[in-house]
DNA sequence: GTCTATATATGGATAGAC
DNA sequence: GTCTATCCATATATAGAC
């Protein structure tokens, strides 16, 4: 994590900092120009607008999720094999960035108008789960796993893989946990949620 | 859902509702007074401060969590009845309010000094996971349920109740639902939660 | 208790020197 | 490109009339 030279740079990883920890409402320009170590005046110099640096800073967010998870559902795995990638990439992909999702979910929720047109204009789309779907439909029809909603199934799995970091305020709460204790916790979810998601659906 | 007449409850609900749309920073003492149909000197006469009313506001969303909460984790339920109570009563309270989550979760995220004093020394403190946990050991023991670690099903059964309502705006994008479309799936989630959870565990 | 008007603080944005 | 100084809009908070 070495910290870049030029300026422009600095600046983006200044506010993808701030503001996830903050939000867009929470962020002060003078926080993000502190942390990048540089003049207030210099974000207008390369950003122009507190708004047009968010909205880099939320689509690189958003672009950090996406693209692997929709490699993944569409590729030619089996379904045991694509649950078992599925968690394995999405939980490390967190841990790399373990306050993304909170990040995105909660502004998604605050402007609730702005994000299809930023998103639909520079992404490839949302994913597409239409194959996971099906191939759901095909092993219950199989008798390999218990018959199960296909979207419930998805949407179980990405609950557990997501909201222990999304909650983790709340959860070491009721846990009464510290960060080191609920650092171990998260370390073995991997392995947790796919064995508990595989024992769920097997018939 | 009629309005109340006096000022005061009239303030306290819109406050509630428009922190918890827009959070702390993202909440305008305008906003407020527009929707309890008052003038914005009146939120200062009543209560002071910004602060003062959305801690009073965070307080009392928390407050609809965690007693009910409390009361079944310490129930004489056995762990198959306890699990049944949680899931049902706890999507029910959050069927009923359904931004808390999130609200609750974000804003802790991003006042992490504040909440335990706050918390603490009004509230009868954090829930008692304890017996719970105990109860869930004996069963492994017993052999009923398939070992788990006991921190990880309470865990995952969190996950799977909260997770839908916190990561709305996410996963409607992924599932490509309109609102009335996802919430036909929220409607379904106490039965779906339970029969996945008891699949998961029994031996 | 409720309002209008105003004080005061904060934060995003720009001007202009270097 | 980078800085200091400043402008200006917005938002919290208060004063004071009714």
């Amino acid at each position: 994590m070495e910290i870049p030279v030029n300026t422009e740079e600095r600046i983006r990883l200044a506010a993808q900092h701030v503001f996830q920890k903050k939000g867009l409402s929470g962020a002060r320009m003078q926080d993000i120009a502190d942390e990048a170590g540089i003049n207030k005046a210099m974000l207008h110099y390369y950003f122009r607008s507190k708004e047009k640096l968010f909205d880099l800073v939320f689509l690189e967010s958003f672009q950090k999720i996406f693209p692997k998870i929709n490699s993944i559902l569409t590729s030619e795995d089996n379904l045991f094999q694509k649950i078992e990638h599925f968690v394995f990439e999405y939980i490390t992909v967190i841990n790399q960035n373990p306050h993304l999702p909170l990040f995105v979910v909660n502004e998604l929720a605050k402007n609730p108008e702005l994000f299809l047109q930023k998103l639909f204009s520079t992404n490839e789309g949302a994913p597409k789960v239409d194959k996971l779907i099906k191939q759901i439909e095909e092993e219950i029809n199989k008798g390999t796993i218990l018959p199960i909603k296909p979207v419930n199934l998805f949407l179980n799995i990405i609950s557990l893989c997501v909201f222990p970091y999304v909650g983790k305020p709340l959860v070491q709460i009721i846990l009464n946990m510290d960060d080191e204790q609920y650092k171990g916790l998260l370390e073995q979810r991997k392995q947790e949620v796919l064995g508990f998601v595989l024992n769920a659906i097997k018939a």
